[in-house]
DNA sequence: TTCCTTATTGCAAGAAGTTACAACAATATA
DNA sequence: TATATTGTTGTAACTTCTTGCAATAAGGAA
């Protein structure tokens, strides 16, 4: 029924393995059906797993991003979230009420590929929110 | 001779002050050449003005971020950085090896100018780091 | 000057995030 | 099976960052 174990074989491939704690981290975002802060994915997975640990959630939430398992994002003070890989977008919040807008993926695409080809590196991180202000607030 | 005294008539027509932990702090910038942490401002500030706290160096950076006489960029791990304002530019940073190369300027306002007027945002934030592996590393 | 208002700071406590290391658990190999 | 190897976690201590609030300092008005 959970979500989570269809990761288990990603992980699996990659000679890695699905422990309990990451199939608590899993379930929790799948079924947030938003971003999490770390903090709040402890409080949640807790429920399901009580030994859990904090230092547990940071390095699951990690260890999961960089294996494409789940999305990482900054948010405005510089921390992260975390979400379950949809497809890849960006938003655009308002620094004022919050609003956030899902950004075009096009427009974000063809500069990633301009600074690609521009500078030789191979962009890794493409989760990226903007900030400004919105029409209602300006 | 310090270069922080030329933003005082900035602050006070604001109706803001130019008090003696702002002027170590603009200093402390001023004098480095490159972006810091706040905990780096703070021990580097804190030899100018031993009676300084760290409170007052977390605020006072966002302070003066937002009154556009520093700028404040994310870095890897989800943190700020701050400078001196100069020119408002980009860098792309190496995951692997950690170098930076600052981005032509022109290929990230593109985007900010599609950005805008797909969304009707006034983009705030001009100042992001991009993430990548860099030519030699791949 | 004296009083009032507002900007600003320090203190103390707490929240969020990180690190080092020992212990454990799963898998592979002999 | 026994042994070695590697992945993974928990514990404890620590660093980094934030918040609430009282105290202070600066500037304006009377």
């Amino acid at each position: 029924m959970s979500c989570s174990e269809a990761y288990a074989p990603q992980l699996r491939a990659r000679g890695y393995r699905m422990t309990p704690q990451r199939h608590a981290i899993l379930h929790t975002l799948c079924h947030s059906g938003k971003h999490l802060t770390p903090i709040e994915v402890y409080a949640r997975a807790r429920k399901q797993l009580t030994s859990l640990t904090e230092p547990t959630v940071y390095r699951t939430l990690e260890f999961l991003a960089e294996n494409g398992l789940i999305h990482s994002a900054q948010i405005g003070n510089g921390r992260f979230v975390y979400e379950v890989t949809r497809h890849a977008h960006h938003h655009l919040v308002c620094r004022h009420c919050g609003k956030e807008l899902e950004v075009d993926h096009q427009i974000v695409e063809k500069m990633y590929q301009k600074l690609e080809s521009f500078s030789g590196y191979k962009i890794t991180d493409r989760h990226i929110n903007f900030f400004g202000i919105c029409s209602n607030c300006q």
